[in-house]
RNA sequence: GCCCAGAUGGCGGAACUGGUAGACGCGUCAGACUCAAAAUCUGGUAUUCGCAAGGAUGUGCAGGUUCGAUUCCUGUUCUGGGCACCA
């Protein structure tokens, strides 16, 4: 009886389809574990080696943990969305459904040949109307939450409406600083607003006030928009500034796009990260992704140009935030001075009052000395408008009384309440004033804000500062400040325009339109320094010093505030940038910096730096915060590099958002009305304006008018993109036919987190974060019971495709082997490498491959046609895909399993190859040959097994154990062989020894396990059978052969019993001949001897 | 440019915690069986010097730490993945 692979497949998957061995309950007495791949976009050119690569990794874990006694979740589904889809729709006008059905179809053929153990009863897929019903669910969960920073959750929004009802937004600031509520009724544009504020605004006010909350929102972004094609593109799509297809030009351009609030959660996605089993490698790049860093902002004030004689020049040109080239007049300058003299000089009572309520110590920014409307008080509290007063001695009460009155009058007239204290009371009892400030703090966070037709204050100045114009930078190294030769603005800042001085205008603005053509990754690839002076000159605040203000596309907008404070010693790029520009540079680390790069070790101390002149970085970067923070100037700011993400696409074949729009308003639909249905279309050009191909179903798009909505209302026309439907997926898996809920609470609770997932690093900061984000939102709004999605992940390597070509000699129909190729001018095109035997061309099934290679003609080489290579991504455009099927169909699911395995590693890449395939489907042979023999028929006994055969079992029992719990399969594979080469040698074919075997095979083989299982008499199914036991009394030594090496060579080896002390080792290796040799009658320094492992002679 | 990973025989890889470098498999060479081939089996196979015994060299490259480094450290080269609209 022959190893017949065939047969014993196609046997076993029916008998398992029948019997449902793979499907899974929600309940049961086991142990729960929960294994998950990555699941695929089914692209039309269908499964090629490299995905089942972790499929078989996690089948193989999956099959392993049920044999170990777990209730194991293992699903499979498809991210079905997605524009290679719709691109085939555009080309071949077949319907992106249509096409992605026969996709799955392949794709599920392909799948189930390996031998899975899916439980496709769970199946999903994200282009399915009963799935994303639940995807547009949780984007309206999304819709109608926001952040709330004070209790570090989601929060619904209705709750946030009813803290703006009781209190504007003073607790709970607008998330994105660059936004100003513009229709508060005010000089002063603000972020900031009263209850009466909020009761007063009309509902678009409203509701764009609220859009600036939501954890999914509308915004404005840039898109690659390609006029040519009519199209916005992907990056992928965009090279060179160029499309892809058709190479015509792609410029920026700026749509209305849905975004997701990511960056609210960046603290807790990265310190959650330390709960999760992950790479290093892989929280790494998620961390680098967030890019979390805690420096200050600085305010840089613009440096007046010089006063214009009269006549000179014409009417200052006005701005939006005042006038900008007019000074604030005088009083207002004499004011802040005198504040900031007040500052270096307090008396005691304020100093103890300060140390105790500055830096948020109340939950409040405070400002000292500041200046009001021609008054400096103590301490202001401007958020909340609370002003602290402290009252010097009193020389006159009567008078001072009268004062106080009228002052307190003024500023109440700007909303402003005021608190007082003496001097005595604070010296006396400093927490009994803390007690009290903090009282009057609540109580105005309750009543304040009354008087809404007052001008808002802005926090960072104060009144009558509105008319400076500054720039705010970002900075990790505020250490260096008092090194800062120059500014630089990225070319986008909003600034650029209002600054740039007449005679560099033309300048400015060409440089501007270079880096509009550019993408921001070429911009950060860019080696060439670029850059253009604007004329402008700003005041670095801690000094006075006046640094000019340049613009390069090295600062980029999307990051920190879009402006940097330049330092060239203390940063490269700046340090390039000054060197280039010929702008000289300070010195501010003394002899370390020596003129020809920059000083970025972190241990160097300042030089020529005022107060933190001799410190080190971390302590002189406190000290600068604190004096900015004290003077106003600054604060200590924590900045992320991740930005929102962009949630809406311009396409057809995605999840279209459960939103219409009336008046500029977005409302959310009814949960009663989804799923809101992908409408069919005959087009998927894109809409006017670069909208999505679904603006053009006016039947769809526009809500016919009725009674109650008489006009205007229209259908969000974006779709969601791809990561919408997979950013959730693994929660459906537990509950797939659930039509009152996305899952079931209690199902959830049973499932809880993926133990094990398994998919490519590929998806690192994508798909990975917006899952994690996703997670902890239905967490934080209690849809589910923990906030991270997988517990564990491990990655699988990618198999690279070996790609092969041939070389025609241009304009001919002649081929060039490789070796000759440079002695022509030839073209090099890539050539299936299922013709390729290695590197030689299989010439007749080239010339059979396609039509225009019928007459091919060859020069060769030693009578061979020799083909080039080169390791690329594996794709069907390359030419480099090996289909799965031909291989199972050739050798055997069992073998294609094992054989992948065996490659390498898992979280390897490596090109493919089938060339060792066959030593695989050896070892199995081998291994039924241990059964049955082709001329003997049964060879396997009931005999009872040796010492020697129970120590090859036991040794496999362990290293193949060990090997699967580390995903080191491919180690475990050669484990099974040793141990069938072993067995076979000493001719054993014991049923005792063979049938653990066959468990142990299980995971790795499970068609040939079963099969031979059940031929040993067993009527159960292998899949449930219990794991081996490993015994050590089986594989117990009590010596060992030792390397014993001379300095560190190994010269020679000696048995040494396990148990032998130092002395006894030592005799035992100076009495040996080679040793003695070695040593050449000299005595050895030392003896190293690491039980165990080995023996060092030093001489 | 930035972030992450990798580099070991002709090839895929092994060496898990600093302790015999090359397990296992492919390929290849020699042999057995055979009219022959396939299949199967046996043996050799890092490079190099040597008849052999034995020696020297060797884990991308250059250094360092250590009795001992594929493993740790510093620098460097190349390859792969990602860099926000491919999935």
């Amino acid at each position: 009886m022959e190893y017949n692979f065939r047969e014993i497949e196609k046997y076993w998957q029916d008998v398992w389809q029948k019997n449902q061995v793979y499907k899974v309950n929600n309940d049961s007495s086991k142990p729960k574990y929960y294994v998950l791949d990555m699941f695929p976009y089914p692209s039309g050119a269908g499964l090629h080696v490299g995905h089942p690569l972790g499929y078989i990794a996690s089948d193989i874990f999956a099959r392993y943990k049920r044999l170990k006694g777990f209730n194991v979740l293992h699903p499979m589904g498809y991210d079905a969305f997605g524009l290679p889809a719709e691109q085939y729709a555009i080309d071949h006008g077949i319907h992106p459904a249509v096409s992605t059905a026969k996709n799955i179809d392949t794709f599920r053929k392909q799948l189930d040949n390996i031998g899975f153990c899916y439980d496709w009863d769970r199946e999903v897929r994200t282009c399915d109307p009963a799935y994303y019903k639940w995807t547009q669910w949780i984007f309206l969960q999304l819709f109608k939450s926001w952040y709330n920073r004070s209790s570090g959750k989601a929060e619904s929004i209705e709750r946030l409406i009813k803290i703006f009802e009781s209190e504007g937004n003073v607790n709970h600031p607008v998330p994105d600083q660059k936004f100003q509520i513009s229709s508060l009724n005010s000089a002063v544009k603000s972020q900031t607003f009263s209850s009466s504020d909020w009761l007063s605004f009309d509902e678009f006010t409203q509701q764009a006030i609220l859009m600036e909350y939501r954890l999914a929102y509308c915004g404005y972004g840039e898109v690659n928009w390609c006029e040519a094609l009519g199209t916005v593109l992907a990056n992928d799509e965009v090279i060179n500034g160029v499309s892809e297809r058709g190479g015509f030009p792609v410029v920026k351009k700026k749509l209305r796009q849905w975004y997701l609030r990511i960056t609210e959660y960046a603290d807790r996605l990265q310190s959650d990260l330390d709960s999760l089993a992950w790479s290093d490698a892989m929280k790494e790049m998620q961390t680098n992704w967030i890019g979390k860093s805690s420096g200050a902002e600085v305010v840089f004030k613009l440096a007046s140009p010089p006063a214009p004689l009269p006549g000179e020049r014409g009417e200052a040109k006005p701005s939006e935030s005042g006038s900008f080239y007019k000074t604030a007049g005088n009083s207002w300058h004499i004011l802040k001075e005198y504040g900031r003299q007040n500052r270096k000089n307090p008396t005691p009572a304020e100093n103890l009052l300060w140390q105790n309520i500055r830096n948020n110590k109340l939950g409040v920014k405070v400002r000292r000395q500041h200046a009001i409307q021609g008054y400096i008080v103590d301490f202001a509290l401007l958020e909340i408008r609370l002003i602290i007063e402290l009252d010097g001695e009193y020389h006159n009460e009567e008078q001072q009384k009268i004062y106080d009155e009228s002052r307190t009058k003024f500023l109440n007239e700007f909303g402003l309440n005021l608190i007082r204290f003496t001097n005595q009371e604070v010296l006396n009892d400093i927490n009994a004033v803390i007690k009290k400030i903090k009282v009057a703090i609540e109580e105005q966070k309750q009543t304040g804000n009354s008087n809404a037709d007052v001008p808002l204050l802005r926090e960072e100045k104060g009144l009558g500062d509105e008319a400076t114009p500054v720039v705010r930078v970002y900075t990790t190294r505020p250490d260096t400040i008092f090194g800062v030769d120059f500014m630089v603005l990225a070319p986008e800042h909003e600034l650029v325009e209002q600054i740039t001085t007449p005679e560099l205008k033309q300048t400015v603005e060409e440089y501007v339109a270079y880096v509009k053509s550019r993408s921001e990754r070429e911009r950060m690839a860019e080696k060439k320094i670029s850059g253009c002076f604007t004329g402008a000159y700003a005041v670095n605040p801690i000094n006075g010093q006046e640094v000019p203000v340049w613009i390069s596309e090295y600062v980029l907008a999307g990051y920190g505030t879009g402006a940097i404070m330049a330092v060239p010693s203390g940063d490269e790029r700046d340090h390039k940038f000054a060197k280039f520009f010929n702008i000289p540079i300070t010195n501010i680390f003394g002899d370390a910096y020596k003129g020809d790069e920059a000083i970025t070790d972190k241990n160097v101390t300042l030089h020529n730096s005022d107060f933190i002149t001799g410190l080190k970085v971390k302590e002189a970067a406190e000290k600068v915060i604190e004096w900015l923070e004290d003077y106003g100037d600054g604060e200590r700011k924590v900045n992320y590099k991740m930005r929102d993400a962009a949630f809406s696409r311009q396409r057809y074949w995605g999840e279209p958002f459960p939103i219409i729009w009336k008046d500029g308003i977005a409302y959310p639909l009814k949960e009663s009305e989804l799923p809101l249905e992908l409408p069919h279309v005959d087009s998927y050009k894109p809409g006017p304006e670069g909208e999505g191909p679904l603006a053009n179903i006016l039947s769809w798009a526009d809500i016919p008018s009725s009674d109650a909505d008489p006009t205007g209302l229209r259908r969000e026309t974006n779709t969601m993109p791809g990561y919408a439907g997979s950013s959730w997926y693994f929660l459906r898996y537990m509950d797939p036919h659930n039509d009152n809920a996305f899952c079931d609470r209690k199902v959830s609770d049973y499932w809880n987190q993926v133990d094990l997932y398994i998919g490519g690093t590929e998806h690192a900061v994508g798909h990975l974060l917006y899952s994690r984000m996703w997670t902890k939102v239905l967490y934080d709004l209690g849809h589910i019971g923990f906030n991270e999605p997988f517990k564990r992940l491990v990655n699988q390597g990618m198999i690279q495709g070996s790609s092969r070509f041939v070389y025609r000699v241009r304009g001919t129909n002649t081929f060039v082997s490789f070796g000759q190729k440079e002695q022509y001018e030839i073209d090099e095109i890539h050539v299936d490498v299922n013709i390729v035997d290695g590197v030689e061309l299989d010439i007749n099934a080239f010339r059979n491959w396609r039509p225009e290679f019928e007459k091919a003609e060859f020069i060769l080489e030693d009578g061979k046609y020799i083909c080039g290579t080169e390791v690329e991504k594996m794709s069907k455009s390359k030419f480099n895909t090996v289909n799965p099927d031909d291989l199972v169909s050739k050798y055997g699911a069992d073998t294609f399993r094992m054989y992948e395995m065996f490659l390498g590693p898992v979280e390897q890449s490596k090109p493919w190859d089938t060339k060792g395939i066959e030593g695989v489907h050896r070892f199995l042979k081998k291994l039924w040959r241990l059964f049955y023999e082709e001329d003997k028929g049964q060879v396997w006994t009931t005999e009872l097994p040796t010492p020697i055969e129970l120590k090859i079992l036991h040794r496999t029992i362990k290293k193949v154990e060990d090997d699967t719990e580390r995903f080191s399969f491919n180690t475990a594979v050669s484990a099974f062989m040793i141990a069938v080469n072993e067995l076979t040698e000493i001719g054993c074919h014991k049923k005792a020894v063979l049938e653990n075997i066959l468990v142990l095979l299980t995971p790795y083989a499970p068609h040939i396990a079963e099969d031979l299982w059940h031929k040993l008499g067993n009527s159960n199914s292998i899949l449930d059978a219990a794991y081996p036991v490993f015994e050590g009394k089986h594989v117990a030594e009590t010596s060992k052969t030792y390397p014993v090496a001379i300095n560190g060579k190994t010269r020679t080896e000696i048995s040494i019993d396990l148990d032998a002390t130092q002395q006894q080792v030592e005799t035992i290796v100076l009495a040996d001949d080679i040793v003695k040799k070695w040593l050449e009658g000299k005595q050895p320094k030392k003896i190293i001897y690491v039980k165990n492992r080995m023996i060092n002679v030093v001489m």
